[in-house]
RNA sequence: GCCGUUGUGGCUCAGGGGUAGAGCAGCUCACUCGUAAUGAGCAGGUCGUCGGUUCGAUUCCGACCAACGGCUCCA
């Protein structure tokens, strides 16, 4: 029998039989290995740890300890999912199911839409499944006999992916009686699946096409072992728990009402004092970097939508309206005013860059279907931005956005990820002005050294874009800020600047938002700090709670002095037990909480105590303000 | 917009073809108290909206509205 060597990660190699497997290799390695193996990566090629061996070859073996191992974990329970399906609902249909970043899901095609206990029995079954140890095998099939073979089935979902397909042979996967096309790699067999759970079930457009058939997509998780899962889960209950709607509620910062309308937050003082903080850091942080502050109007003349190409590109999610028999549009977006200010005055390549800075309130008709808390509303605030310049200036100003962005995320503590959106299918604009667009957008990318990604046909319909994604505390990611590039909007308004030559130029026009929507970027705060948001941003930074009536009198000068500094204060001076009142404040996640006891009084002191239940040594009232403030302005 | 689930007092939830209950919050009274809930009493709902079935609907059926979980779309 003659012999082959392979080469391990480590460099060393190994010398097997012919026809050894990548599990061969693990058990020739150590018996340790072998249980662990649940794939292989054959010069760079994930297999099975049936996969035969050739000589020479670069052998990897994957384990569940690595990303790729717990891929192939969550892509085997999904087929563990159609299996059992398959055994309990013969008449449906499979279509796909693949892993995803936090579990996997698999979509099905059936009359009746899965029940809670459906799903429950599922699982069940996927245990029984797992537990009966069925192997997972590979086979090789041309073209043609697959399609035979799913016709046979009639599973149609599965032939017209392979006569899709650009091949002349396709690999399934079967496991007892279940077929599943499917590139692999696979699990060695079901009992690897250990630790899963069916966690929810939504519609899904068929090859997530609106106008195809709705399938039955089924959500799972899984993980390597029961402990990870429990962590998972865990985490789920966490977010459930920071979840800002509930949140938004008990700290009484803002609601929704039916009566208003679905999408429109209404904004409680609490939440109304948040907002206006975030502002006012706003306005301070864009005049620092050379902005003007500008204000336009809430609704425009339907003309000036139809020559910037919104009425064309964006009508259906406007609102319109009438008024003297004249037609108007409620902005969706704040630039048509901003190019209106530019255009007031004849402008020279002196005056640029010019940046048009704006709290703009937009509202845009969201399809029903997605509105979501204060993440997806239908009227919301931008922190936004137009800077028109040189097509030369270009560049830096994009690298000023990046920076901008850099120093505020820098300051509320969240780390992010860009991306870049090139030309969608509906656009506007000539092919040399998005090509322009995108390559200085990319040129700023590359010059910031950070990392990011492209996402093709994603930009807006007047341009290419740089995504910004937050990543919070639970590591979820977050659209906010955007860098739009914009060719178009100059050449329909015709704005210009007279260059040094005195000749006449066309500027360049760039759309920016650092923290995006307020709404949406408050929304993730609450998430991110859970309610407990630092000092400087806190809607009551301190509460001042007497222990019983006869500290009034000095607790009240407390809180006028505290007010009279500048410190959002409160007072509880309600004749209830001190707990009761701490309990209260810790609630509200108030930071500081200033009990006003006979020690107090006879001192002439505070006491500050933190939410987390320690105590500042005491000190007097004035002395705390100073404290607050300088808190306030480092932003901690 | 599409699929599924849900809709009972401010909040969390029970109930169910014969015109509704609990806890918390609210109000009143007593207690004057030192770091996460003092006690007692009172009040509060045309059971999401509009139709239909029925002697009778909050309960059953239908439509609409809204919320929730997704899909598609997006700041």
């Amino acid at each position: 029998m003659s012999v082959i060597a392979v080469k391990l990660p480590d460099g060393s190699s190994r010398s097997l039989p012919e026809g050894a497997t990548v599990r061969d290799l693990a058990a020739a390695i150590g018996a340790g290995l072998a249980k662990a193996a649940i794939a292989g990566k054959v010069n760079g090629e994930l297999v099975d740890v049936y996969a035969p061996l050739t000589d020479a070859a670069e052998v990897a073996i994957i384990t569940d300890k690595s990303a790729e191992g717990l891929d192939i974990i969550r892509h085997s329970t999904s087929h563990l999912m159609a299996q059992a399906v398959k055994a309990l609902f013969p008449a449906a249909k499979v279509t796909i199911g693949p892993s995803i970043e936090t579990g996997f899901y698999y979509d099905f095609d059936v009359e009746q839409p899965f029940s809670p206990e459906d799903l429950e029995k599922i699982e069940e079954k996927m245990r029984e499944l797992a537990k009966a140890d069925i192997p997972i095998r590979r086979e090789q099939l041309s073209k043609d006999d697959a399609i035979v073979l799913f016709k046979d089935m009639g599973e149609d979902y599965k032939v017209e992916i392979i006569s899709d397909l650009d091949a002349d042979t396709v690999s399934l996967y079967r496991q007892g009686d279940f077929v599943d096309l499917c590139r692999g790699p696979h699990l060695p067999s079901t009992s690897w699946c250990k630790a899963f759970k069916i966690t929810s079930i939504a519609g899904a457009y068929w090859r997530g096409n609106e106008n195809n058939r709705m399938l039955q997509r089924v959500y799972g998780t899984a993980f390597s072992d029961k402990k990870e899962l429990d962590a998972y889960l865990e985490r789920l209950e966490e977010a459930k728990r920071r979840d800002h709607r509930k949140l938004g509620r008990e700290l009484d910062l803002f609601s929704f009402s039916d009566e208003v309308g679905a999408g429109f937050a209404i904004w409680h003082p609490k939440g109304a004092l948040l907002r206006t903080i975030i502002e006012d850091f706003e306005r301070k942080e864009h005049l620092k970097r050379d902005y003007d502050i500008v204000v336009g109007p809430q609704i425009l003349k339907t003309e000036l939508w139809q020559r910037s190409g919104h009425y064309e590109n964006y009508r259906e999610n406007m609102y319109f309206t009438e008024v003297d028999e004249q037609g108007f549009g409620i902005k969706p977006m704040n630039c048509l005013s901003h190019m209106m200010i530019y255009k007031s005055h004849l402008r020279s390549y002196r005056d640029l860059p010019l940046r048009f800075f704006e709290l703009g309130t937009v509202h845009r008709h969201e399809r029903a279907g997605v509105l979501h808390g204060l993440l997806r509303v239908r009227c919301f605030t931008q922190d936004d931005a137009h800077i028109l310049c040189t097509p030369e200036q270009l560049d830096s100003e994009i690298k000023g956005v990046i920076s901008f962005v850099n120093d505020v995320m820098g300051i509320f503590g969240f780390q992010y990820e860009m991306e870049l959106s090139t030309r969608p299918d509906k656009s506007i604009g000539s092919d040399e002005d998005w090509e322009r667009a995108t390559n200085a957008l990319l040129g700023a990318l590359k010059d910031s050294g950070r990392e990011f990604e492209i996402n093709e046909g994603d930009g807006a319909f007047y341009g290419p874009k740089i995504d910004i994604k937050l990543r919070d505390c639970l590591d979820r990611r977050w659209q906010c800020a955007t860098i739009q590039c914009d060719f178009t909007l100059p050449e329909r308004f015709d704005l210009t600047y007279v260059d040094a030559n005195g000749e006449r130029k066309r500027p360049v026009m760039v759309h920016r938002v650092i923290l995006g929507s307020i709404e949406r970027f408050i929304g993730v705060l609450i998430e991110h700090f859970a309610g407990n948001f630092p000092v400087w941003l806190s809607p009551v930074q301190a509460m001042v709670m007497t222990v019983t009536d006869s500290q009034q009198p000095y607790a009240q000068q407390v809180y006028e002095t505290l007010r009279g500094a500048g410190i959002r204060v409160q007072k509880d001076f309600r004749n209830e037990k001190l707990g009761f009142k701490i309990r209260e404040a810790q609630l509200q996640k108030v930071p500081y909480m200033l009990v006003i006891g006979d020690r107090e009084v006879e001192t002439a002191t505070v006491t500050p105590r933190f939410r987390d239940g320690s105590n500042l040594e005491p000190m007097k009232a004035d002395s705390f303000a100073e404290f607050i403030i300088k808190e306030s302005a480092n932003h901690k």
